[in-house]
DNA sequence: GCGTTTAGTGGACAGCGTCCACATTAGCTC
DNA sequence: GAGCTAATGTGGACGCTGTCCACTAAACGC
């Protein structure tokens, strides 16, 4: 359901397909980290477009808004794309990246926008550590319910009021 | 993938399940409704454990953790059926369930945990409308990336402690 | 110019979901 | 009990999928 669709798409063999990945798995693999990277690159331009100085209460807000946001929409506009990109390995993406090195994965710019909320006194420093992870969760669990779970038929109308009660209720639990 | 199997498992040859479902997909939601209902007594059951009287704050708060525990529980254990359990229709599932009529779904049983805190005085009424929400997509999005998804290959104290995070961080933002 | 690497082709295989025609069994009515 | 009917299971076939094998055609360095 895959493997020859994609050779089809390129206008090849299927069998061609197997001078550039090993297996299913693989072609499935690259394109998982191909959307991982895109949906990184979305949340690091969505972020940069927000004014305010880094550590500003209110900018270090938004910013956070504007990774959810980014990540909502990514998951709302290809979904396909959202769908492969969990559900293959990255395995371990839950290690931190090398300290110093600018980390451009999703998890690595949520861990930095919540960073900058410690930094700007909003959120409580002992109350950081971990608490990426429900916040992730959060997000995701919606993208999840509302791209192929039971709210997958809400209007769209319904389905943007969930996704700001979603961002208000993270935003309440941070503060 | 699944009607062959699933033949097999009951030992009878593979044309045998058109007798019971008219193709894949029917078996798939036929699953998926006994999951669900698997879910939702499950959640029933340890929720009927928790002492304390209705609309004590406290008895209230451990209430709705029962839920949100047996829901991680049961995607923990049964990771198979839980993926069922979303994987289809279930159409809906979103809309109240007739008033006045006692609702033994997931949702349903939430919303009860949810009034509660309500009339326990430990939620303000004014943001009770559409949190179901954002708590279900919290508890959700963890069992899917810890189930699933990157998480999955998680040790499982650490697990356990995502868990803890996550409901914690629910509890703060419902108070 | 020739050998090596790289990419694509063609044919085959087992497994899948599905359709069709046929056999067996259970339960009912007379 | 005999005979009809509905329910259930069987066997064979189809097109689809991922995958393996042997073979061919272009690209490139020496």
């Amino acid at each position: 359901m895959v493997l020859r669709e994609a050779t089809r798409a390129v206008g090849v063999v299927p069998n061609a397909a197997y001078r550039h990945f090993a297996d299913r798995d693989e072609l499935l693999a690259a394109v998982c980290s191909a959307a991982m990277r895109e949906l990184g690159d979305r949340m690091a331009a969505d972020v940069a477009r927000v004014p305010g100085d880094h550590g500003d209460p209110t900018a270090a807000f938004l910013r956070l808004g504007a990774i959810g946001d980014a990540y909502l929409t990514f998951a709302r506009e290809q979904p396909g794309l959202f769908a492969t990109a969990f559900a293959l390995p990255e395995q371990h993406a839950y290690a931190p990246a090398a300290p110093g090195t600018e980390d451009r994965t999703p998890l690595g710019q949520l861990r930095a926008a919540l960073d900058e909320l410690v930094e700007a006194g909003v959120l409580d420093a002992k109350r950081r550590e971990g608490i990426e992870y429900p916040v992730w969760s959060t997000v995701h669990g919606l993208a999840v319910l509302a791209g192929q779970g039971p709210l997958r038929n809400a209007p769209g109308a319904e389905r943007q009021r969930f996704e700001e009660l979603t961002l208000t209720f993270i935003a309440n639990s941070l503060s």
